[in-house]
DNA sequence: TAATTATTAGATTGACTACTCTAACAAATA
DNA sequence: TATTTGTTAGAGTAGTCAATCTAATAATTA
């Protein structure tokens, strides 16, 4: 008999997948039609539900890469010793990924088919759940060597700049003028105001008094 | 003969937008069929296509719409004394959007679209840049009167505040535990920190010197 | 009232959809 | 080598899609 060779199997699958990216990108994933992928990935429909079931198999898979690649890169982050500019340079890898137009095509057709379906929706919000664990854990390393404002929740926290890295694919979806390489300085100063502790403690308390 | 009453003729028209609304922000613009929209309007596809040409019309009318709403909104918020509290209660209104459901996946809908259809990406595009136009004419008029920090570009300010409107909505779609009406206290922090003139010249520049 | 035209219904069309089926081919084991 | 089984192709299926067409009806004006 034959056994399946992993290595094979997946270096097929990824073909599959790659293939996927680029299309979904270009036209969505409800624009997108299998025979448009087969195409992308040169065979036959046959070959293509042979790796996966259906279509929605597909964007999972995807989703589900994407979430490997996010913990990948947080594995590292931990180990600086100044935490509040590893998060500085997440934030400018994550306008690094925004400024690809594929890559910020895909994350917004996600983001918009994650409301529309609840499969994805689950997977979606799973990823995004990991990431603001580890930037909450992030902040409360911060708070504990002073490089991080203890008025900052760490949860509250970790989902504003959460926020602010979907706001960075939305410009690049409804702003021609937003250009990522010319929009971190501007980005630096608000997270810098936002996050970094304050020279004086009075200055700290007339910020929380001013939000009544 | 017969003249078209313009009156009647438009609220036909609100009806099929209406109801289009309704389908475009439960299966997406794609994901809906014209007979779906036929059948939440109540009436027949030949009617629909009386008032609309094709599909791509009546999503292109739904965006129209927006920036009507949006124009008004912005009209009567310059004669605000407090112009730092009127960009907040902007926000605010703005999370208050966010937290329909309708409203906010019909948003991120609108913006996935954008990116594959340039014809809807143009229309976006232009109601994006008229808000942010409304929002640095905004910030000048505070830098004026003292009520913003001089240090922050209007241009660079209105886009990063754009970010965070954007920001709002992808928190929406992705994180079901982001509630609008409990996150409003950190979203004001941000911005006081981000947009308020500091209270002595030493601390402005010093932020300044961060960022390098 | 007669003529005109806006409005509406609903069957229909041809193209397209995700996915299946059958069968051939290729590789690896016994 | 014989056999098993993973891999691939491509025609085919049942159904859906946006949009059209024909024709009937309702409202307005002359």
């Amino acid at each position: 008999m034959r056994k399946i060779d992993p290595e094979k199997h997946a270096a097929r699958r990824q073909v599959i997948l790659d293939a996927a990216i680029a299309c979904f990108a270009r036209k969505g994933f409800h624009g997108t039609s299998t025979a448009e992928i087969c195409a992308e990935a040169g065979m036959s429909p046959g070959n293509l539900f042979h790796y996966f079931p259906t279509k929605h198999a597909i964007i999972a898979a995807i989703v589900e890469e994407e979430r490997q690649e996010t913990a990948d890169f947080f594995r590292e982050l931990h180990e600086a010793p100044d935490l509040f500019a590893a998060l500085l340079g997440f934030m400018d890898a994550a306008m690094g990924l925004a400024a690809d137009p594929v890559y910020s095509s895909l994350a917004l057709e996600i983001a918009a088919e994650a409301m529309r379906d609840e499969r994805i929706g689950a997977l979606v919000a799973a990823n995004d759940a990991e990431m603001r664990a580890a930037l909450s854990a992030l902040i409360r390393a911060a708070h504990a060597r002073g490089q991080i404002d203890t008025a900052i929740d760490p949860e509250a926290g970790a989902r504003w700049i959460a926020a602010l890295i979907d706001g960075i694919f939305g410009r690049i979806a409804v702003d021609p003028g937003f250009k990522p390489d010319q929009e971190g300085a501007t980005m630096h100063l608000l997270l810098t105001r936002f996050l970094r502790p304050p020279r004086d403690a009075a200055s700290a308390s007339s910020d929380a008094a001013e939000i009544g």
